[in-house]
DNA sequence: CTCACAATTGTGAACGCTAACAGCATCCGC
DNA sequence: GCGGATGCTGTTAGCGTTCACAATTGTGAG
């Protein structure tokens, strides 16, 4: 023990000066630990891995002086070995969304759980210059793989096709070849909102959407004519929105003088926020002349004016299926994990058709009690 | 050249195998770049890392020969030689609202411009336990400094003291000895609510204010109540929200009753839409019988009903404070920036005194188009 | 006691880069 | 035409780990 070797030579750290935890004094390195423990460094490393073939005794004096050193491994000498680096690059891009932001959040929290760190990437632009330049940067840092949390259309196409080097997990709502995917399915979710309108007697169901280049958005366009032509019901062309509360309000006033209309299906919370204030100022209430549904269940929907019945969505378990599918690319793992399907959320901003007939009148029914959150 | 030194040897790559951009090769190094352009791989650094001394004819064979390979420098070997990461820890606590999240973004594009990477941890607790593993755990990935975006006072205290053997910057409305800080001047935001409530004639101004711990929360209600006492009017005690709708909704029933009150100074937007959602409910309009500012202009503050007077704070500078506070702690850069004070930004939320008086009750005027809409 | 064999520990040699210095032309002034 | 600057380029030595072995110690059967 206490090997002459070059290291320990070339530390040359003097016996009595080693003891100072002053400020200038370079951190510990595996060897001094070593020298403390009289053992090799070797025999240190098994014992930071967790290795097999270490007496008890021995392990525990490497521990001690781990401690006393406050030893801690350099995570950069240990990837220029191992080629690995359990990183992990996050994209996000677009405004901080409820959504997208909570999906990171939880995503992030599921990386380290599993020993791995996130280099985040967020940004507000969305082309597709920045967008591969930007997953570039997060290949240079040597990350193992790229979470992209795509919203628009446009940022899952900017990194479809090209060739990274690493994996690419997408958390969207619309396939590409190329990529893994994880997604919560939109589709079903619109048809459980406009299947809860049509239980409600409604006939005349319009739809206010996101924007086309919003992938979510178009999942929900689809299963809103889904659900309707299923039940034979009439599919009005929809009216595009934003995903901002003033594009509901726009599309609000336009909707309030369609007499024939009875209910509208909007893509998101906020824009029915806009929806609602526009109806009412118009003098047709909500939920007495027409129902509304959003989507998202952002936590401010329940304190809407009515409670707003929404479509929730599990970002949650979204963030963590992100992550699992991480560990399914990376071969750590399982496999992909299957999209999950929302739940309905049924508040007081739909009641069933009646005081107000559009052209087949019916008699209203007073059940449902308005407030009760998530009842249904 | 192509000294047969250890490396190239060692390297071992039959001349006629290296060829082939098959899956297995391995990525290229700074030596294979050197000896496809003819140099030792000292220039090859030299050329990477932009020094002069390089022959103009020479630095463009080597990027020919860089471009060619498609080499990547490796970090992991270049933190280990220069001990020094390029990359920062960030730590956001609590549900990803609007303002942390913002902050974070633009701080995290501001760390990109400044060619930092970032590692974040969010996390929903903000118990001290796991905020200080959190802090270590960004430590051991060897990160430069540690941004900590902090809403709760109990985050700051959870770092406070510690020594972590990086510096701290907080993102926090409260000083710390122990560490740097930027942020937005709440105090002066909640000035210029008061005084704005204190010109339209108002002289009976409660408070809703956000939790205790709330760092923001309790600037605001400093200010508050300092513009109130320059002013000699009266502070009666602030109710105390948890910055959800709901409680906003619940402290408005309460100050519905209040009959003295005119005004409400709220201190975040989405208490504001519960505070305007039961006046409303109560039969006290907004704003003809009372006015109500928030705080934060969240987007859809302009859409509530109706659209609300509040002050915006400006979480992109803030972000990029964050970022200009990192540079200057590590001494690359200038000093730490000075906070910035908020703008108040009038809608239709607030309106003079006038009308109601405050303790000889009057019937409500039908004036101010105060949109019938989510009222209730 | 002795020897094979397992358990434990130690010894170089990478990993891919930068820092420090050494070497070699080239150029200038006298 | 010679000495010394002044580019430019090359050589060697780490940075702090893990990996692949080699060496040593301990154990149980014969």
């Amino acid at each position: 023990m206490m090997a002459g070797n070059e290291r320990a030579a070339g530390a040359g750290q003097g016996a009595g000066r080693r003891v100072s935890d002053d400020e200038k004094a370079r951190a510990a390195t595996i060897f001094d630990v070593a020298r403390l423990a009289g053992v090799s460094h070797q025999t240190v490393s098994r014992v930071l891995n967790d290795l097999p073939n270490v007496r008890p005794a021995t392990r525990a004096r490497v521990e001690q002086a781990i401690k006393q050193l406050r030893y801690v491994p350099s995570p950069a000498a240990r990837a220029l070995v191992t080629r690995r680096t359990r990183t992990l690059g996050l994209i996000v891009t677009g405004a901080p969304d409820y959504g997208p932001s909570s999906t990171a959040l939880h995503f992030n929290e599921a990386a380290r759980d599993a020993r791995y760190s996130v280099i985040t990437a967020s940004m507000l632009e969305t082309d597709a210059a920045s967008l591969r330049s930007t997953a570039e940067l997060l290949v240079r840092q040597n990350v193992e793989a790229i979470v992209l949390i795509a919203a628009q259309r446009a940022a899952l196409d900017a990194l479809d096709g090209i060739e990274l080097g690493v994996p690419v997990v997408a958390v969207a709502s619309e396939d590409r070849g190329s990529m893994h995917r994880v997604w919560l399915d939109q589709y079903a979710g619109a048809r459980l909102a406009v299947g809860h309108l049509i239980e409600l007697g409604h006939r005349e169901i319009r739809h206010v959407s996101g924007p086309t280049n919003a992938m979510d958005g178009a999942e929900r366009v689809r299963g809103w004519a889904a659900e309707l032509g299923e039940h034979g019901l009439p599919a009005r062309e929809p009216l595009v929105g934003d995903w901002s509360p003033g594009s509901g309000y726009v599309h609000g006033r336009t909707l309030a003088e369609d007499r024939e209309m009875t209910a509208v299906f909007v893509s998101n919370d906020q824009m029915a926020l806009g929806v609602i204030h526009a109806l009412a100022e118009a003098g047709r209430s909500v939920p007495g002349d027409v129902s509304v549904v959003g989507f998202d269940d952002i936590p401010e929907a329940e304190f809407f004016a009515p409670p707003l019945t929404t479509v929730r969505q599990d970002f949650v378990e979204l963030g963590r299926d992100a992550m699992a599918g991480v560990l399914a690319v990376l071969g750590d793992d399982d496999r992909m994990p299957a999209p999950r399907v929302p739940d309905l959320i049924v508040r007081a901003s739909t009641a069933p058709l009646g005081d107000a007939a559009p052209s087949a009148p019916s008699s209203a029914s007073s059940k449902s009690g308005s407030r009760a959150a998530v009842s249904s």
